[in-house]
DNA sequence: CGTCTTTGACCGGCGC
DNA sequence: GCGCCGGTCAAAGACG
């Protein structure tokens, strides 16, 4: 994927917040130039004759002189622009490449950890589902070494790794915008904190399960797996979400880290500066994106909410949590 | 009183 | 067959 060409057409220029020393009076038609034109006019009264004589000489050099200044302010602040959109798109290729490698990363020290049980099984096999090249090359050549499992392709499996305040991580709730039943807790052998089980208690029908556990490496991590997918519409989502946002700027809370994965692809992210987290928050939501996705987008939104050369760039990148990557215009 | 959490017991799959 | 382990159940208690 090309992100240069990605950047170029799917991000809208805030001109009115590319320069914000400027004197808001003297450009009143931000992103045009149309306040020349009473100099334009008058310079074409001159060539009509209506000055004549050292006087009017005087004046017209003087607009003409205006003009070849507001000239070269303009061809100045083309230049800024034009860097500003190559810095931007120098940091969506970096945030992209760095996406690459922890989702690598992840995938082979998750492929090392794996143990011999079902469980394990299940995260080399949503290993596989997510990555069928990898697949092909790590599992599928030999032949039972990574077990696949039977229900991993029959049901929709994701994993959430949310980097959270330390209240989130020692009651183990992961806020994600539904309503959830915690129906067993269990203390597994690969992790010595405990393992919480919910069901989706919005709709009692509904099978959607999720597991939620601190990640071994980092305590402060708690990891979630959803299976299956939700049967209903889930209401709640955007109020929930706001609190689960409103985690990120609570005071003295960790900066979000925020690595999603999911069954129909592999999607990682790691938001190390901290900040808001709020444009997300303002976006319209819409209950057909799976949540997971809407959390993801959520994320990112924040990310580039929070990086706050991002913002100064007056660069703006409208995600609707409610609409699905592709949607959005996000590849991944 | 309804909802949610806690926690010990139970079940089934898997490896030895 | 036995033991281990993850997942689930359900009764009891907590809480608003």
């Amino acid at each position: 994927m090309d992100y240069s060409t990605c950047v170029d057409t799917s991000l809208s220029i805030n001109l009115t917040a590319v320069n914000p020393s400027r004197h808001i009076d003297e450009t009143p038609e931000s992103g045009t130039h149309e306040h020349l034109f009473p100099i334009l006019n008058r310079k074409s009264q001159y060539d009509q004759g209506d000055f004549v004589g050292l006087e009017g000489k005087l004046a017209e050099k003087q607009e003409v002189n205006l003009l070849v200044e507001e000239l070269n302010r303009v061809i100045f602040e083309n230049r800024r622009l034009t860097e500003m959109l190559t810095i931007v798109r120098e940091k969506y290729n970096a945030l992209q490449s760095h996406f690459m490698d922890l989702t690598s990363n992840k995938s082979d020290s998750e492929l090392v950890r794996l143990g011999k049980r079902k469980a394990d099984d299940e995260d080399c096999g949503y290993y596989i589902c997510t990555n069928n090249e990898d697949a092909e090359n790590s599992c599928g050549t030999k032949e039972g070494s990574c077990k696949m499992p039977k229900e991993s392709f029959k049901t929709n499996t994701s994993r959430v790794c949310v980097k959270t305040d330390y209240e989130s991580v020692k009651s183990l709730t992961v806020k994600d915008g539904h309503r959830w039943r915690k129906y067993g807790q269990k203390v597994t052998r690969d992790n010595s904190s405990p393992r919480a089980y919910y069901k989706c208690s919005f709709a009692p029908s509904c099978p959607v399960k999720k597991k939620v556990q601190r990640s071994a490496e980092d305590q402060s991590v708690l990891v979630a797996t959803y299976v299956g997918e939700h049967n209903h519409h889930h209401h709640p989502f955007q109020a929930e979400l706001s609190l689960s946002t409103n985690q990120c700027v609570k005071p003295g809370s960790i900066p979000c880290s925020t690595s999603l994965t999911s069954s129909s692809s592999t999607k990682t992210l790691d938001f190390i500066k901290p900040g808001l987290c709020g444009i997300a928050k303002n976006s319209t939501t819409d209950i057909e994106a799976p949540v997971h996705e809407q959390f993801f987008l959520q994320q990112i939104g924040s990310s580039m909410t929070r990086d706050s050369s991002f913002m100064r760039s007056g660069l703006t990148k409208v995600i609707n949590p409610g609409r699905t990557l592709e949607q959005n215009g996000i590849e991944y």
